[in-house]
DNA sequence: CGGATCTTTGATCACAGTCAAAAAGCGTGG
DNA sequence: CCACGCTTTTTGACTGTGATCAAAGATCCG
């Protein structure tokens, strides 16, 4: 339990905060903790809480009067799963959330949080930032869905594990079954199974669940050399930090 | 320009504020006109300042390595063009922006806002709402993109001109050109032409850019129909208030 | 080992993108 | 008021991608 509170202290949502605050924001948090296929919340619930997560994730999905479900997102450490609930008025939550995996999180209720926002300046500040920073991410989604084919969409998956979330590309397991990585990505199971054997040709080799990856290089001049976002893609950059690293070494 | 300082009181962001705090803000923004075509910042562009939109429209769209313009939103009355930027440290503006018609907003200095956000927690709570509205706007249509067919996004994209800005089902005009409605829409031109030939069926008839509608009715079984967001989304919403007022008429 | 779930493979089809050309609309200037 | 050129939109023919349906293989777990 020490240790989620001290990685705690890591998140962006308590960046540039005096001990004293981030403590007590800290200690406010009651720690949940979820089996894998655990309902968090479900649509239309009366929104009372909302999370962050640290460990493990948890899917953001709705469902479709077809009976069709649909991921709208998934949630990692240090990402908030509901707070968008907390500044506009709606009687419910607006889609429900499942834990992906065993999964960790700090809960708060929505109205204590609110008024913490309304009293702490910082805390406001880190909000946005972090509202700002997952809809910019949501922004690039969509714009792939448009522009990016199957495969690309997949290799900047791929690209964005290694990259943001430093797994390494010589060989690495998927954080999620297929299913759960097609449907976040918008396309179906099958196409994505395709899709793995289109990505063989330029250096991608799947068994399984695990990856390897030839070169990110390849990966980036085809996903990235098509896409408008460019050098405000967190993904891209940090792709050339990691290259300006090669060259300096 | 009175007429415009008058109409800025009934925006979000200025909402539950003391006259004076909003009289303060009003006056400290700078009222920039600008004519169709005109370039309002662009991708890369030193940020130095963010807009409201007043009236008239603002496109903002990237463009791929491959020269493919892309539209990201169109923002109406009452939209933030740029609010993004102030909480995120990048060097630059993330995409472009011009006006897509005659436009009026108005200009602040991002430094100058970010120290009001962070000494009205009014402001601060504002702005939070305003954020979760646009990510929330952004989710439906990158949902859409998905699980709708073209004529079910354009007969939502009708919808919601008819519901949420109370153009009149009987007869109105298009507000924006047919290319740029199909881009909005994530599609081409000649996909959003031959669209309005498929609604006809269901009642929608386009000449020119004069629509009329025969039931909105039809249009929601159309699309709503299939839609996951149901109670949580705003046009559905307008549309259930009307048939109430309908019903009790 | 058996049963469930997850994934792959195959065949088919429909939707929307692409390219090309014709048509309609629009503003300018004679 | 018409003629001209330019932009926007429509129509046509074709193609490729990815969804769908169906069935067979893997993999996992009790």
């Amino acid at each position: 339990m020490a240790n989620y509170l001290i990685d705690a202290e890591s998140l962006l949502l308590f960046h540039d905060m005096s001990e004293e605050e981030r403590d007590q924001l800290i200690s406010a948090a009651k720690i949940r903790h979820f089996a894998k296929g655990d309902t968090i919340f479900m649509h239309g619930d009366a929104i009372d809480v909302f999370y962050i997560v640290l460990e493990g994730a948890v899917r953001n999905y709705r469902t479709t009067p077809d009976g069709k479900d649909i991921t709208l997102d998934l949630c990692l450490r240090g990402d908030m799963v509901g707070a968008s609930h907390l500044f506009e008025h709606c009687s419910g939550y607006r889609w429900s959330a499942i834990a992906n995996e065993k999964t960790t999180a700090l809960q708060y209720p929505v109205e204590w949080f609110k008024n913490k926002v309304r009293s702490s300046s910082t805390l406001a500040l880190n909000l946005l930032a972090a509202m700002s920073h997952s809809s910019h991410m949501a922004a690039i989604d969509a714009e792939h869905l448009v522009n990016f084919s199957a495969p690309q969409r997949v290799a900047c998956f791929i690209l964005r594990l290694c990259v943001l979330y430093k797994f390494d590309p010589a060989g690495f397991d998927f954080p999620y079954s297929k299913t759960t990585i097609a449907s976040k990505l918008g396309m179906e199971l099958e196409t994505f199974s395709r899709t793995l054997q289109t990505l063989k040709k330029i250096g991608v080799a799947v068994q399984g669940s695990h990856v390897k990856i030839e070169s990110l290089h390849k990966l980036e001049c085809y996903a990235c050399g098509h896409c408008s976002i460019e050098t405000d893609c967190p993904t891209r950059n940090a792709l050339l930090d990691m290259h300006d690293l090669d060259e300096s070494a």
